[in-house]
DNA sequence: CTGAAAGCGCTTACAG
DNA sequence: CTGAAAGCGCTTACAG
């Protein structure tokens, strides 16, 4: 049992359509015609003769011999921050799914945010033939949108979007709205911000969102309870000790990412305040993590899924030739015990 | 800017071999061999110009026709259960770092501990002519071992291990050990598990190392309060739920993971008990969450980035034609106040 | 050190 | 409907 020890196993000798035209005694190209997804200017016979010898011998077409033939290699590469964010994870899932659904499958990149090493992974991506891209960490910044343009496949940006630019995401503003008239209508007039990263639109966008509509209900946020930063568990600590040193009294705090939400909740604990009594706390996203949380938390769910089939299925579309719109899907509050006990 | 709107570029002629040697007025095969990694047979001088010219024209190697030249893709495809599990997704974290530090790229695909899911996605990981697995989806299952056997290429096993096959783990048993130890040292004796999912090596090795120490102490752990399940939140809920049924009475409760762990918690604040005085929790894997929950957890630094990394690393040596042995690292408990206020 | 040639496995016009 | 041929871009023995 060596060969399962060490992990691998002797390799037969490769099917290829040559070895199948032989065996049959017809020719390489008929047995190609034959194997295509849609077979054209075959028999119906041949193709089922060829495809029995197929399968029957374990054929596995070569997709490098295709792309190098083709100059299609079905294979498209996808960027995020970090896949160790749930939220991000959730958003590749989508994607991995809609790819294996159509054919192609997905290169998935950490880049940290970071546009240096985003340019490496797309170039890298690029050296791999991929026919499109998804993008989900798009940067309100110079540099990365300037990266979008030397770009020389169809690409898509998904979760984040850029004035512009074709993109799949949820509707931010509305998402912040939502919170926004939530709170209010719960009776809450001072309220801090868990802002997220402000360079991305989602932060952007929801924090936005939910200004706007305090600010036409006549409730003003001084910048100072509008904290920017990340949008993990450590952001939330932070931005809301910040929050509650310089305004104790708030009575809720809104928190542009779940993860981040869990930081605010995790300071509150430490400063003895109640959730929700002496300050609620709402989180986005809505995670399933949400829902299980010692305070379950009020979040707005951002149908990250569907963010990523629809995301690849604009791609596929553009990479098909076609010339889909930008989808911004429709965000969902679910109130929880950490506004209303 | 229409082109930038619909996502697409207007494509550029493309940099080849044969293009840069018909500039250079050199054989193709100069080109090639002054570009290759580490040059041989050719001048320094040729070395210099045929870069510089390269860089200058922006070349970047076609990877499809190296790969069907030679037959290595480099690239290598690995499989998670699911990748918005944050644990699987610092596994992959490391395998990727390591991966394009050797110039490789990888696939991942989530397999949701599904054997026919898996078979599928190795089968088109194959078509794509990956040089090599990390499968961090392994189950104790007759199906799921069996499809090793198929595997034509080298595989390495990363998180989860199975009896005679390669693998970098890190050592659950003494994982679940130190947890034991730290419970008993707290003077508990009534103490419940979630075990996770027992045909995964991480779950089984956990418990086991676990039980196997309270045995040792004398304290008997009843099988009703050794519950299996996943390593989700809502394992954790349900199988606290279950354990706190039978036994109101238990003072500790150790779950296999910090997801289960946090579900155990809710379960814990739904029913009023406090942690840690009434019943003190603990968890696997410290995650970054851990630390900013409500109630620190305490938990067991399961070195998930680290796996991926020397797993890769593993692959990378099999592939070379190495013959790497298993690895197992050392795992570490890290003390919060889910059991000490 | 450099060149000329073969060939990896596939797809696709072009004949017949 | 089937066959024969070309060629995608690369690497690598084989000459010189």
């Amino acid at each position: 049992m060596q060969g399962k020890q060490d992990g691998t196993l002797r390799r037969s000798p490769t099917v290829t359509l040559a070895s199948l035209a032989r065996e049959l005694g017809v020719n390489v190209s008929t047995v190609s015609r034959a194997l295509s997804e849609r077979p054209t200017g075959v028999s119906a016979a041949t193709v089922a003769t060829v495809r029995r010898a197929a399968e029957q011998r374990g054929y596995r077409r070569n997709l490098a011999a295709r792309t190098l033939r083709t100059g299609r290699s079905f294979t498209v590469g996808m960027t995020v921050a970090r896949l160790t964010d749930v939220a991000l994870a959730s958003v590749y899932g989508g994607v991995d799914e809609a790819s294996i659904h159509a054919g192609y499958t997905t290169f998935v990149a950490n880049t940290l945010d970071r546009a240096d090493l985003r340019r490496r992974r797309l170039d890298l991506m690029l050296g791999r033939q991929v026919d499109g891209f998804v993008l989900a960490d798009s940067h309100l910044d110079g540099a990365a949108i300037g990266q979008l343009d030397d770009l020389r496949v169809p690409h898509v940006l998904a979760l984040r979007g850029l004035p512009g630019r074709l993109s799949v995401t949820t509707d931010d503003l509305v998402g912040g709205r939502l919170v926004a008239e939530h709170l209010l209508g719960l009776g809450h007039r001072r309220i801090g911000v868990v802002a997220g990263d402000v360079l991305a639109s989602t932060g952007e966008q929801r924090t936005r969102g939910f200004l706007d509509t305090l600010d036409e209900a006549g409730v003003d946020v001084p910048q100072h309870r509008v904290v920017p930063g990340l949008f993990d568990v450590r952001s939330g600590v932070e931005s809301a000790a910040q929050i509650l040193a310089t305004d104790p009294d708030v009575t809720a705090i809104f928190a542009t990412s779940d993860a981040a939400a869990i930081g605010v909740m995790a300071t509150l604990r430490d400063l003895g305040r109640r959730i929700p009594e002496d300050v609620a706390v709402v989180g986005y996203n809505n995670l399933d993590l949400a829902e299980a949380l010692p305070v379950p938390l009020t979040s707005v769910d951002s149908r990250l899924f569907d963010v990523g089939t629809q995301a690849m299925r604009t791609l596929l579309e553009l990479i098909g030739g076609g010339s889909p719109g930008s989808l911004s899907l429709e965000p969902r509050l679910v109130v929880r015990a950490s506004t209303v006990p």
